[in-house]
DNA sequence: TAGTCAATTGCATAGCTATGCAAAATTAAA
DNA sequence: TTTAATTTTGCATAGCTATGCAATTGACTA
């Protein structure tokens, strides 16, 4: 591929010549850059970012690293990122990796490319590496996850408060024998909704729930949903972790053990992700309002951006969220329309 | 961020070693290496990514645009394909589009970062573009849909044949009235399967479908859906081109109009995502297997990388699919499993 | 010990662009 | 037209690494 040097010859000028008509703002005439652009065309030359982010020391990469793209809220966060973070003239260069593993050699893989930021979702980050990062003076963004390091940036939901809401309302439906379907044990989202929950139903005086795991993913949610089921004396209101194994959870409890979600049992999730509306599910749930979330994690990166020494006190962002009452834990089914 | 000089100087070498003890089978002795390893451990060093594929002209990125993550089939295929490229070395640098948009700009933008190869989901490409990857040696691979442009590579399912048998299906199940739901009419995919269709319809004598857009999206198909079925006398049989929508007209047909999927009426997708198979839904569709598919278009993206004199005569890969029967069309419920 | 060969190392350069600085060209002012 | 003030241009260099080539070291043989 033509490089500013050949262009440079072919226009008759210099390779500052070249490079200052590709410059925004550069000190060129006229009459000058037309003539470079109208070489740069007739060789297809364009100017070489690598060599442009090497010697700028910024690539206007941001490192993106995510496990569990099945999750649908997954998706959709990156799609409003992507959105979002090229609008601000970043590039994505992203990785997924099997759910909830050690990402160190991914990372790694990322930090040779010079990204500007770092931004992991549902991923966990060795302190070693982390230490790395702040050294290098790479923002880390966890988003829907806390870091356990306290240097790196974070965005998440409300899990706790949102948790509490939930137990409240599944109390107030009149559902008597709770329980909950964690994620991963060493998941921060999936401890604090616990948390909350378990918190607010032990202020309620009411008995603690019975726990389950289910990883997060739908095949977890469908034998975990199987195991709570199956009981003889099973439980009559489910809060999982996530919609993404809710929509499970209502799958099963439906067409396999006959149940009516909302009648016979109870299931709320967290995300509200699209398909939490639709009239086949209809789950209560408690939003992550993906909008102010990825905002608020392009801000971080762009902060990074200007290292104005260490500015801005708060890095734990918490975004609030709020409860939405749907058919899956209404007594009395509502009518159902299929919106969205 | 530490150079390779600095370590060089910190460990009494040259800058050479230091580059030599980072490469693979490179000439240099234990000894040495062992003493640039510690030093650039101590200084936190690693090699500038930015500034080797500089020097070797590969950047060992792939450009990777999709509009409609909202899809789950891009999600899982996105998905596919950063494990498949991730093993071959290559990391991906990801743009969303509005769906269906003319991407010039962001693939402008891709190139400039010199990435090795540009694969294009759900979108279309302007020739003019076209020609300058074609000139900068840059392999471009359309993923379900094709390219205009004969140079490109492409990676589909089989539209034609699917959607050929997706019509005997319906006939033989004894739907009389029948419906094609497109998606894009500027989509070869939609094109295609509309066009499979209606020929086999034709062939089989019955009379042609009514036509309806649904701009592969769930917004579009639920409008679609409504404007089929409350007519005077609606379809009893609907092929969507592809699930997302198809699961969006089941909704309509079930919840707004109180139809029976499969007794009242037949739905039929295209792609086999996730949800497909779930109770809820049932759908019958016709597979498009994402294994396979990424597999051809890794090897395509690696094709380019050993530059080995054009070989390879066939550019247009067609993947082979099959009909997956389920209860969206089966007169007599089957019983369901909550399986996957 | 001298001589041969292989392994290792350093030097110098290429790869491409942006930018400070000084030189040149243009414009404005007198 | 001459001088001063601006604008535009080119030169040279920095930014970081990989690699061909020549020089050096080390091991080994006779």
């Amino acid at each position: 591929m033509a490089a500013a040097s050949d262009v440079a010859r072919l226009a008759g000028v210099s390779q500052s010549a070249v490079s200052r008509a590709f410059t925004e703002g550069a000190s060129i005439s006229a009459k000058t850059r037309q003539r470079v652009m109208v070489a740069a065309e007739q060789l297809g030359y364009r100017p070489n970012q690598l060599a442009r982010s090497l010697l700028k020391g910024r690539s206007n990469i941001v490192g993106v690293v995510l496990g569990n793209l099945q999750n649908p809220f997954f998706a959709e966060v990156l799609d409003a990122l992507s959105q979002s973070l090229s609008a601000a003239g970043q590039r994505l260069l992203v990785f997924t990796t099997a759910a909830n593993a050690e990402v160190d050699a991914q990372i790694n893989d990322l930090l040779h490319y010079r990204v500007d930021a770092l931004i992991l979702m549902s991923t966990t980050l060795s302190s070693s590496l982390a230490r790395q990062c702040q050294a290098a003076g790479i923002p880390v963004i966890f988003v829907n996850r806390t870091g356990q390091v306290k240097q790196c940036w974070s965005v998440t939901g409300d899990n706790e408060g949102g948790a509490r809401q939930i137990a409240r309302h599944l109390i107030e439906q009149g559902y008597q024998r709770l329980a909950f379907m964690a994620g991963f044990a060493d998941s921060s989202t999936s401890c604090e909704r616990q948390r909350g929950f378990c918190d607010e139903l032990a202020r309620l005086q009411q008995p603690a729930p019975q726990l389950v795991c289910g990883e997060f993913s739908r095949e977890g949610a469908i034998n975990a949903a199987r195991q709570l089921l199956q009981q003889a004396v099973p439980p009559d209101g489910i809060f999982c972790a996530n919609d993404h194994m809710a929509l499970a959870t209502l799958d099963v409890a439906r067409h396999e053990f006959g149940l009516t979600p909302g009648k016979d049992i109870g299931v709320v999730g967290f995300d509200d992700i699209q398909a939490a509306s639709w009239p086949a599910y209809q789950l209560t749930t408690f939003t992550q309002p993906i909008g102010p979330m990825v905002k608020r994690a392009t801000e971080c990166v762009l902060q990074g951006e200007s290292r104005s020494g260490e500015t801005s006190a708060v890095r734990q962002q918490l975004i609030a969220g709020e409860l939405i009452r749907r058919n899956s834990t209404s007594r009395k089914p509502v009518a159902t329309v299929a919106t969205n």
